[in-house]
DNA sequence: AACTATTTATAAGA
DNA sequence: TTCTTATAAATAGTT
């Protein structure tokens, strides 16, 4: 039989697609570790399976604060940012916040934000 | 000359770098799609390259609101969790900062939550 | 997990 | 810079 040529739409078999998940996140994630080198550009992925398991690549570029709280400064910054925007002279370019719809009441967020100015 | 294999080290030459850096980011993202059709997953992608510019993949699963300024209830919703978390039975099972640190002051910020128990 | 027939990505060159 | 193509890399189906 031919291998390589697929079709691109959901593989239905569970185990296929399990395995194809897992060769496919590997490419990708080296993909984006070449990418980062080559080019000396700050790469970050995340990824969530169809079994909701989340899996993450973050370039050595990036800082990386693993399980901080939600008292952390960043955060408490973030806030006092947003209670001072009136009266700085700060401007927010671009503001945007993702969902993953299949995750209840806001189980998962991320919130990206791009500041300028500051 | 040998056509397709490089060493993975950064471009010095910036017009090679960024011809690069064009196709690479274009191949990823199509990895990214076909991944997320192919295994029903979930795919967000981030770059800033050298030149500090931004681009985003995300896979169409995601619902994606453009432009919402701070006020937005999400992150207030996100500080009200903060605050009542203490009183509630929801726990916070991984929080993660990551600061891109060439950008002065926290000009980007990428706070990715996931909270557990909502 | 490992193996290949194919397909796909892409580094140089035009 | 857009197009071409030689070569390397990824990977689907198989074992």
């Amino acid at each position: 039989m031919a291998r390589g040529k697929i079709q691109i739409k959901k593989i239905e078999n569970s185990t296929n697609r399990q395995v194809t998940y897992s060769k496919r996140r590997s490419g990708l994630f080296k993909k984006a570790s070449e990418l980062s080198v080559l080019c000396d550009a700050q790469v970050s992925i995340i990824m969530i399976s169809s079994t909701r398991k989340l899996q993450e690549y973050i370039s050595p570029g990036i800082s990386q604060r693993m399980g901080e709280s939600l008292q952390d400064l960043d955060l408490t910054e973030l806030v006092a940012l947003e209670e001072n925007l009136d009266s700085s002279a700060r401007t927010i370019r671009e503001t945007k916040v993702y969902q993953f719809p299949f995750m209840e009441s806001r189980v998962a967020v991320i919130a990206f934000l791009v500041l300028s100015g500051l």
